[in-house]
DNA sequence: CGTAATATTGATCATGTTCAACGTCGGTGG
DNA sequence: CCACCGACGTTGAACATGATCAATATTACG
């Protein structure tokens, strides 16, 4: 199914908010994340997006892009023409089926961000972030033991944090004294991951659909 | 193809975190909100639903509800059996695509709402999200001239711009006083709504359905 | 080796929270 | 009819969290 590999170097708008959609990416390698800005440079990372998913799928729905999209690292991705995507998509039901269920992830997930932005303290939006970005990333057998590569900017963190890098930084620094995480080099090891769902204010139960894809491993 | 008419209080709970989806339902009058709550009582309400917007269309791809749907004023609304809303999503493509489109749209709405949470001061925040009811409104017929309603509790406003109530009731007090809104008995007007905008750095190019909805009336 | 991006630190400031009290309104039962 | 009650709205004061500003490491990389 997949076709056209593309590659893009760290920190590159593959897509712009007002931009017209007219194929999807599946991403193959890297991290990327979805963001919107505001007139004066005031920067939200709305998700990020892991290897296995896709970027843009349906959104040909509707007209054009609401929100840009960025490489956080390099990135390989396969890139579907829109036609030849809602061909595959009609023809197969259950692959069909697994887009939408991934949009519909995507939306769960989207809510949980809302609620981590309104409703939780700094140390506890850090917390939960890592939590999170932890369970995306092991199905995808990104995890290593209790390790996983976190190779984007405090910058990054922080706007998808929505808190100002500064205190960002002392946040980080605030976590790793307590013994909740070791983040050096790029690379996030979680101790005691229930130490940490538990500073978070936790649930998972938003990332079904990862935990069946782990099931079925 | 509306079926089982349905009727509901202000205040009721119609589903919840960690329910499964039997049925999707579609909003005939009243005002509902999406929420998830944390362990210690924390709410944050992350999207409102209108009239002639649907609850849970779709969710039954996933196995639970990942959030609550409450009711802000008495509903009605119409229920439909899930074997009946696969078989119509089947065999109607251009009403399948409508459900589908409204799914998208409401995640457009989710990231704008991460957006307002995340970077947006208070007063922008309350702005923006009266904004954007506004203009959600107005396609369906509840915007009459520069007002409409605003039948919701101020706890409900606090909850959705993740702000304290005396927080939120201090900035409702700002905007009142610099003529950008007037907000009494449950109504809202608003004045100028492009300088509401500007105070709100209102960009409303994530709505675009409603835009066509109003087009092609 | 030099340069820019990233990370860290300290100090000050601002925004928004919390707590506690009081006011207002609408409904309800005696 | 009116007194009471509960929900909702409003106010003030003290406090806390996080932002901003400015400077200084540190790192990555050409």
């Amino acid at each position: 199914m997949l076709e056209g590999l593309h590659r893009a170097g760290s920190g590159e708008d593959l897509i712009s908010e007002g931009d017209p959609v007219d194929s999807v990416r599946v991403v193959l390698s890297g991290w990327l994340c979805r963001y919107k800005t505001l007139e004066d440079g005031r920067r939200q990372i709305v998700n990020f997006i892991f290897p296995g998913e896709s970027c843009d799928a349906h959104a040909f729905l509707l007209s054009v892009m609401d929100h840009s999209i960025a490489t956080m690292t390099p990135v390989v991705y396969s890139e579907i023409k829109r036609a030849r995507f809602e061909n595959l998509m009609a023809s197969d039901r259950s692959l069909a089926e697994a887009f939408w269920c991934e949009t519909l992830v995507s939306a769960a997930i989207q809510r949980e961000w809302a609620t981590n932005l309104g409703r939780r303290v700094a140390l506890e939006r850090v917390a939960h972030l890592f939590c999170e970005t932890f369970e995306r990333l092991r199905p995808v057998g990104m995890v290593d033991g209790n390790s996983c590569v976190m190779p984007v900017t405090q910058m990054d963190l922080a706007d998808a944090t929505g808190l100002s890098v500064v205190h960002l930084n002392r946040t980080l620094q605030e976590l790793r004294a307590s013994g909740l995480i070791i983040l050096r080099e790029r690379t996030l090891t979680i101790p005691d991951l229930d130490a940490l769902k538990d500073a978070a204010l936790y649930s998972p139960s938003y990332l079904q659909p990862y935990r069946a894809a782990e099931a079925t491993r």
